[in-house]
DNA sequence: CTGAAAGCGCTTACAG
DNA sequence: CTGAAAGCGCTTACAG
């Protein structure tokens, strides 16, 4: 590949004017601006952007970790980052934490080897404290999704886990249902113990007592929602509702209940959250609530972009709500 | 952050001596190497990634580009993709040609200028012709997804779409349907295309007329496959059976065809193509062919491994068989 | 076994 | 307006 040196020797110039007339910085005179123009045409240049972020210190590039790819909910997430990314000239560069503590740091870690300008960190695993270290070990910027940081000094947009629920859950009890099953998400990340206890918490300020044979545990995947129904099914507490935390799960639970005879929304009704596409294209349509992942996204990049042209040395937190949204499985 | 030049100090040795002990190369008495070691460990330092990439004129990562995030299908590439970049100690840059011929052309770019060692392109909308003529510009390794070059010089992995068609449409066919719909992808795309052409020949073969109200162009997701559904229903034309070119359009259609009253299978059967996860929990169940995305993303990235690190230079063009999944809907 | 020096491909004060 | 030189943080022959 030619290197600024080449288009030197055809233009007949100094790095330094090439280097000017490629960044369009200080004076150049405008026959000899059109003569590197030609020379860099005619070799085909293009700077190495490797040694560019070397010697500026910069790499325009946000590096982003996911803790896994599954799902629409991540598409979008994706979508929106890159293009936000592409509109504002940065590279983003994507990994996957494969939702393990440690690959997820092992993650941070060659990202900021990389020299990412600023790190955007969807993490399921890692807790508060697991934060607060990368943070104090890293000078790298880090935008954290998905996780409620009470810090100032933080930069992170979240979600109103408890809101979300309570919608959900205000929305069955007010439907008349007292018996609510709750398929939860893993127990080991935030969001599933958030939810789980908005759950909990609803309930008993309805005055309903706790019956822990309606709690299960699922892993957000379509199959866990189907067999964590199964359970429910098969443990004979009557319910009447089912608060699924995702919208896959839900799909799982009502496949489940079809299989067991059971009508939805009349035998029971099945309500998740994420509000998926998919959702308005089974049978019957699923309510849930809505969880704005684009709009999340799209603040958690304006952070990493304020903070990697170093416009802001801190954000704080920026969270969101989502909204009901009531169809037919209700 | 620290540098090679602060653990030199530290340590009282030399850059090269650093280098050395980084690396693992050359000799090192054993105890300077330690208290290299112990340097580096005190200042927490890790060496830049993109100086090492540029002394030694390789970056150890992989550019990746799609085509689009949607689906199941992507996400699944996604996992494999970076699974195995993970375990073969290379990063994986991913990024979003948005479908468009331009943008693709500017992500290639835009990896090279990073010094990728090899770039993986999973395009839908670049032709044989835009490949050539990216290959011949760019000195850095491509391999190609989903689309089967003929020239043995190139590096793609494939699947087989005519073979995949035929199976679902044979699979009709057999069932004693004669009036069998289709609903495309995009004729914008090459898959879009092969998909079509080859459910047109199969008719053919059967010796069947083609009736052309029974062909809809869908998009791929799952409204078009509702709204193409729906526009079969209304041309009046009968039909019984529709072959959906992939899942979520297939998904789509069934919605369509419930709520218009229509009975699936037994007034109407449907199949789909990448056999989706989500296939088992709708109702009915659905009905394809198995697209090994796993499968095809694993060779691609073993060929782009091989081209990296200089085993290969050319890998020729692997290519792939779906498999028939019969499930209720048919 | 170790270090001085040149080089990777760029940028940016500093002179002129 | 333009160029020589130093620097970004590494690696690697080459000497010793």
């Amino acid at each position: 590949m030619p290197t600024i040196t080449d288009v030197c020797k055809l233009a007949g110039v100094s790095k330094a004017t090439v280097s000017r007339v490629i960044n369009g910085t200080g004076q150049v005179k405008e026959s000899t601006r059109k003569v590197v123009f030609d020379a860099m045409e005619t070799l085909q240049y293009r700077p190495n952007s490797l040694a560019q972020a070397l010697a500026n210190n910069k790499s325009n590039s946000i590096g982003l970790i996911l803790s896994t790819f599954d799902g629409n909910y991540f598409g979008s997430l994706l979508r929106e980052a890159t293009n936000v990314a592409h509109d504002a000239g940065m590279q983003l560069i994507v990994t996957d934490g494969r939702n393990d503590t440690k690959l997820e740091i092992e993650a941070v870690n060659s990202l900021v080897d990389r020299r990412c300008d600023v790190i955007i960190l969807y993490s399921r695993s890692l807790s508060e404290q697991d934060f607060a270290d990368l943070k104090a070990r890293i000078s790298v910027p880090i935008v954290v999704i998905n996780r409620c940081l009470k810090d100032q000094y933080s930069n992170a947009v979240c979600f109103d886990q408890q809101f979300a629920t309570q919608l959900a859950m205000n929305h069955l009890l007010q439907k008349g249902h007292r018996d609510i099953a709750c398929i939860s998400l893993s127990l080991q990340s935030q969001t599933g113990q958030l939810r789980q206890q908005a759950y909990q918490q609803t309930l008993i300020e309805a005055g309903i007592e706790i019956n822990p044979a309606l709690l299960v545990e699922g892993d957000s995947q379509l199959g866990t929602g189907y067999q964590c129904c199964q359970k429910l099914i098969e443990s004979g507490s009557p319910f009447s509702a089912i608060f699924a935390c995702n919208d896959d799960m839900a799909i799982g639970a009502i496949k489940a209940l079809h299989d067991a005879g059971i009508k939805v929304p009349e035998q029971c009704a099945v309500i998740g959250i994420d509000n998926e596409p998919l959702g308005q294209y089974i049978e019957p349509q699923l309510s849930s609530v809505e969880l704005p992942i684009k709009a999340i996204t799209h603040a958690a990049m304006q952070m990493a972009l304020a903070l990697a042209k170093g416009e802001a040395t801190s954000t704080g937190t920026q969270e969101f709500r989502g909204k009901l949204v009531v169809r037919a499985s209700t």
